[in-house]
DNA sequence: AACTATTTATAAGA
DNA sequence: TTCTTATAAATAGTT
């Protein structure tokens, strides 16, 4: 339809198309928009130029999304609504495991034990029994760790210190240097009462109370002074 | 383009409005085609008639899904994504949380501990111990309960055999029933030694070996027996 | 579904 | 781009 009959192909002339592109574009939108009104149909089109530009119609009575996930649900070309239903069954999934962990942590809390008859109470307090068992262990673990890391440290400290001590005494001697030295016996007196048994340094910290941060899980504040 | 020339109005006629939709629908997916072709643009045009019957054009190089995602991006119309997201963030919200879950079973089951420090260890040791108080308190008072309950059992089983043996004593004495009772002594001393004193039946019940079944959560299978 | 008189769309040119 | 116009294409009404 116009002054000579063209073939339907790629138009090679990028003016040219771009000009029959103006021209087509406006004439579909046309058609759809007559379309839409003389047979009261929903149509949606949507065009992009091969630069990417965006040209779109739609029904006035509709819209894109609802024209598209009709589209969907007729051709059952499922691309999203699976996607969808997969991760809201994940979403379902997952609160279900959720609920039951919580459920298993009440449990171990002592808490929500009412459904429970006795074997399954006796099989929660034998597995409870284990944990504090493995705990207790561990617990005396990290003492013992902690007071050998405390011993390690003070010795070497007692040392510097001893080195430092020895220079000062070194120094006193000579009598460029202007100053008086500490009274010796009070400052090995300190050292030796270090070292030879007063209550070891993590004692003081561990005592002190404090939010017991279980990292991040967060248990109940309980009194933490050692039992 | 025709006999005549028609206004750009509904068709009332639901034949002629049929017909035409046939015709011009037909037009369209043309026109669509030759714009796709001739100007190497990317087109997508659904339709659904006033009946609602489907149908759809889509340039070859592309599908309706990748049109409507870029017209998305285009427009910034994110009707959907934004429900997605929300989904992907309740998602990862949810997956965290259960690896919370999972690692704070993990501490009461007495693994995982390693990264735990003696104020935590000393929190997670008092917890287990009261949860532990907690859950033996309940067996002890389902146990009380269940012995309750076998108690009174006992007692109306025990009555209603002793109705039964009065029964019988009377029928025996009446010549027209032709058999005889067991003897009355051995019968009554079965009765007694059950209700003075026999190990409960809940006892035999409760001992047998089976897994323990923590009402779907699952413990370790552990020794049954009666600490 | 086919026909065809007309209307409409548009290719090429300005 | 837009206008013009000759002509191809689409289609309304008919069969």
């Amino acid at each position: 339809m116009g002054r000579g009959k063209i073939e339907i192909k790629k138009i090679e002339n990028p003016t040219n198309r771009q000009v029959t592109y103006s021209k087509r574009r406006l004439g579909i939108m046309k058609k759809a928009k007559e379309l839409t009104v003389l047979c009261d149909a929903q149509v949606s089109l949507v065009m992009f130029s091969s630069t990417g530009k965006l040209a779109d119609y739609c029904s006035p009575s509709t819209d894109i999304k609802a024209i598209f996930e009709k589209y969907q649900l007729v051709t059952g070309t499922d691309l999203w609504n699976a996607q969808y239903e997969r991760m809201q069954n994940t979403l379902k999934l997952l609160k279900e495991m959720n609920q039951k962990l919580r459920r298993e942590i009440s449990q171990r809390k002592g808490e929500d034990l009412d459904g429970m008859d006795i074997k399954e109470l006796r099989g929660l307090e034998q597995t409870l029994d284990e944990s504090l068992r493995i705990v207790r262990q561990r617990k005396y673990h990290v003492i013992a760790t902690q007071t050998d890391t405390y011993k390690k440290k003070l010795k070497s400290t007692r040392e510097a210190y001893r080195a430092l001590m020895h220079e000062l005494e070194m120094k006193d001697e000579d009598p460029q240097y202007g100053f008086v030295a500490q009274d010796p016996s009070s400052v090995y007196n300190g050292s030796m009462t270090m070292v030879n048994g007063g209550p070891p340094m993590f004692a003081f910290r561990v005592v002190q109370p404090s939010q017991p941060n279980l990292r991040g899980v967060g248990y109940e504040p309980h009194d933490l002074n050692l039992a």
